[in-house]
DNA sequence: TAGATTGTTAATCGATTAACAATC
DNA sequence: TAGATTGTTAATCGATTAACAATC
């Protein structure tokens, strides 16, 4: 798919797996590495990989391969994620909680600056070190604070009304956990969704379309 | 991407999304549907979602289009979604309940018959009515119940030795919500990733290409 | 019947793979 | 120098789009 950006939503989509199978070779103590070396870890092959980069820049020397913490440093300044951005979260519920608890938004220049819910239970405390306000301060507080992206977690019900209200309040940025298709087409907004179901969903797809395959084979 | 099921994995990752799409239809009162009204809604071209269904057989007529629930059966029916499941959950830390609590897996017939972790806070007690055992546990109850899949959401550092166990004792579907890449190429199991932080980054990316081209439009 | 829309075949487009000259 | 491996160009392959006959 076109992006109109210099590289492809597929090109895109691989480069964070190039980057943490880097960060995992940094971790085994490996500072070399070629496209063939992680095309085999990733059971890609050595051309995409090169192919990928090469959207972007030279990151290699011929012969010798690419240097695992300076090619890990590039895709990181490709990705953007070198730079700091302003994060709120909307909905501090069990999902927004464990995110904000294990998600490593601090290791990777995300500082999560508020959270928004309707529970009195959390409002006014912190969760991890992020102070919790009521989603009746949210349009103020986006017009004092800039507020590059948004965790939305909110209960299915909220999903589209919230995110429109963040889309008409100049949040650039959602990151839709919600379950639910936003449909924002004429805001000035980018969504990306993690949608739990469609993962689950394709797995059980090919867990069925394996085993009808084995069953044939006893057959 | 071949799969060697009669279908890509492009239109496999699209299938949930047209039932997903149906469903909304369905909510609203909706009882039929053409492959343009399901494309505009998803901002996809007629010619693909017929061409993708076409993989799996013909559940339109010509001159009307689709009956809405009628293909969201068929589209469950093709995904495997309408058959029961049992489904193990493996670490009920914060993430882990928060699924065990949000995600649908009742009403999408996975039925999740237990959940294992090491912290006696939560051994021996039920989370959304399913039982939590302690780890020791696993492998002799993988000997007791067919299990059909398992929710992996332990802790990074036992990812890999937990998914081993559970592949060598024929677990053959595994959902990985650790954020760590598993190396199960020697076993007979799926593994369908859901890493959070790809799809973070990759949002990232398109936030800050996007305000450089807007930097260049005011230059 | 006229209009609408499918399922399907053909055309186009883009993404992946292969090959190789450059060079470390 | 010989071997390895990049960056890049060309070839292949697959996915998307367009077109249209069939038919409800």
């Amino acid at each position: 798919m076109k992006t109109g950006l210099g590289a492809s939503t597929n090109t895109i989509g691989r480069l964070p797996k190039y980057l943490r199978c880097l960060q995992e070779l940094e971790d085994q103590g490996i500072s070399r590495v070629s496209s063939t070396g992680i095309a085999e870890r990733l059971s890609l092959t050595p051309s995409q990989i090169r192919q990928d980069l090469a959207q972007f820049g030279s990151f290699g020397a011929q012969g010798y391969g690419y240097d695992v913490k300076l090619l890990a440093n590039c895709i990181r300044e490709i990705l953007g994620i070198n730079k700091s951005h302003n994060v709120i979260i909307v909905g501090v519920g069990s999902i927004g909680r464990a995110l904000l608890t294990h998600l490593e938004f601090q290791g990777n220049n995300y500082h999560v600056v508020a959270g928004f819910d309707t529970d009195y239970g959390v409002i006014g405390k912190t969760v991890n070190d992020t102070p919790v306000y009521h989603v009746d301060e949210l349009i103020d507080f986006l017009g004092e604070v800039d507020v590059d992206l948004c965790v939305l977690a909110v209960p299915k019900e909220h999903a589209k009304h919230t995110a429109l209200s963040l889309a008409k309040n100049g949040v650039p940025a959602i990151w839709n956990l919600t379950n639910v298709d936003l449909e924002l087409g004429n805001y000035d907004v980018l969504v990306e969704n993690m949608h739990f179901l469609d993962s689950l969903f394709s797995l059980t797809f090919y867990l069925e379309a394996t085993s009808k395959t084995k069953e044939k084979a006893f057959a």
